[in-house]
RNA sequence: GGCUAGGUGGCAGAGUGGUUAUGCAGCGGCCUGCAAAGCCGUGGACGCCGGUUCGAUUCCGACCCUAGCCUCCA
């Protein structure tokens, strides 16, 4: 079996060949820290967070980096905005970050680099670019120039007239071609700036990643990931720097893009009052639950984020983390290699999230089946070994089970109200019995009789 | 207007040139003190119109619709 992936650039699928399998690099842009990351940041995190673990799994070294943009108009305006200097803007929302994408179960990427701690690669960089003749200095600024990269707009399948004429911009004056970006632009006063050879100024938004990937994984990376708004003019901006400025050699083997997220069937806007926070969805459900669904889509697909998605994304681990109670009794043992074959070939085939879940319910009800114990313990481990790939089912069931869907609730309490009911039971008061029942579910709590005691869970 | 993805059963969502996706919901049965969970069984689908084919949801073309990009955006 090989790791095939769709390679935005090819539009095909293809089998993913890294320059060196003992050492495969990876980068994903991360997010701009000017607020809390939203549903539609937690996506990306969630899926390149699951080829990670893939490639972990198949290849000797990874070295995964996400960076962090904390150099932004979004963010001097949020400052502005906040009166608060513009560090402290960035230090919160990157802490931010890093503890909801730990919610939902995202590991921490090998390298996290931050914008400002690259400002000396970065000039190296637009040096270096102006050196071969791709970008110029104009009244302060750094333009790369786009027309002498002849393969500009490969990656996004645009031509350059399709780009001038769709422009609905003004055309800055000093620029030479229509299509030129800014590499280095002039900063005022009283916003963060570092002296250059062109004056005091700030970087430019895309070549912050192309010059962090130079610095941290080299001068050609396996994986470039993000979602696909960044295809153009990032992702394509991207590859003209980066190819440039190291004399024609490539930029990266496999671009990886995936869809976006829409809420109710609509963008997240802030107009539209529907940007949903990480922080506040995991207030109505469990970050395991928010990754699930959105592991519920294939990644390229648009993916519909809507309360009942939630909901069912819930029940569904519900189901996975019931089969895992019933194997409580089973041994731990290291899982048999071709239990998990199926499900290994779902995500390797370009990540087949559905696939790869379905086959997850597939081994949990088998192993419902199954009464013999020493099956039991291997699907046991398939289920863990899966989870554990896709980020998913590596709590204890019982723990799932009871975690508080709404925090209010009084744990203590349901135990002792569980424990007399199971008491009425074995004596036969099954009129006591089902009146706790009903008290029980009036707080949301549902109990569920099993040969050795009764199970309970939250369903708020 | 240009570019890129899509339109699958009540819902979500894979996939395939002819044979069961999967989950939730529904229906019947088993289990249960009764339930729940679970197990067994079951109905239900491929936007519209042409074409290719022995046969198309799957390939080709037109059309309609949706989302994203073309401007900061995951």
């Amino acid at each position: 079996m090989t790791l095939r992936l769709t390679n935005t650039l090819k539009r095909t699928k293809e089998a993913f060949v890294p320059a060196n399998p003992d050492h495969v690099t990876m980068y994903v842009c991360g997010p701009t820290v000017y607020n809390f990351a939203h549903i539609g940041n937690a996506r990306p995190a969630v899926v390149f967070d699951v080829l990670y673990r893939l490639l972990k799994r198949r290849f000797g070294r990874v070295v995964y980096a996400r960076n962090f943009t904390d150099v932004d108009d979004k963010i001097n305006a949020a400052a502005k905005e906040t009166d608060q200097p513009i560090s402290a803007i960035t230090e919160r929302y990157i802490d931010a970050y890093q503890a909801d994408m730990a919610s939902l179960g995202v590991l921490t990427p090998d390298l996290e680099p931050r914008v400002t701690d690259h400002i000396d690669e970065i000039i190296g960089m637009v040096e270096s670019l102006i050196e071969r003749g791709h970008a110029y200095a104009a009244e302060g600024h750094v333009l790369f120039h786009v027309p002498s990269f002849s393969a500009y707009g490969a990656l996004s399948g645009r031509n350059r007239d399709e780009m001038v004429s769709g422009a609905r911009v003004e055309v800055a004056p000093f620029k030479r071609d229509p299509a030129d970006f800014v590499l280095w632009k002039p900063s005022t006063p009283d916003l963060p700036g570092w002296d250059s050879p062109w004056g005091r100024g700030r970087p430019g938004w895309h070549i912050e990643c192309s010059a962090m990937i130079e610095q941290h994984l080299g001068n050609s990376i396996d994986i470039h990931g993000g979602g696909q708004d960044l295809i153009f003019p990032h992702h394509e901006n991207e590859i003209a720097q980066g190819t440039c400025a190291h004399d024609g050699e490539l930029y990266c083997r496999h671009w990886v893009h995936n869809g976006f997220v829409t809420v109710e069937g609509r963008k997240m806007s802030k107009s539209l009052g529907n940007v949903l926070l990480v922080r506040n969805l995991l207030d109505e459900a469990p970050g395991e639950a928010i990754r699930f669904a959105l592991l519920g889509a294939h990644y390229r697909q648009p993916l519909d984020w809507s309360e009942d998605g939630l909901a069912q994304a819930k029940r569904g681990l519900d189901r996975l983390y019931g089969a895992l109670r019933d194997l409580g009794d089973a041994l731990d043992i290291d899982c048999p290699p071709d239990l998990l074959d199926e499900f290994v070939a779902a995500l390797e085939d370009d990540l087949n999230f559905p696939r790869a879940i379905a086959e997850l319910f597939r081994l949990a009800k088998a192993a419902r089946q199954i009464t013999d114990m020493e099956d039991r313990a291997a699907y046991k481990a398939a289920l863990r070994d899966a989870g554990s790939l896709m980020g998913l089912l590596q709590q204890d069931p019982e723990a799932w089970f009871e975690q508080p869907a709404v925090e209010d609730e009084d744990t203590a309490r349901i135990r002792r109200l569980v424990e007399a009911r199971s008491v009425a039971r074995s004596a036969g008061d099954y009129t006591t019995a089902d009146r706790i029942r009903e008290e029980l579910a009036a707080i949301g709590v549902e109990v569920q009789d099993q040969a050795d005691g009764s199970a309970w869970q939250r369903t708020g």
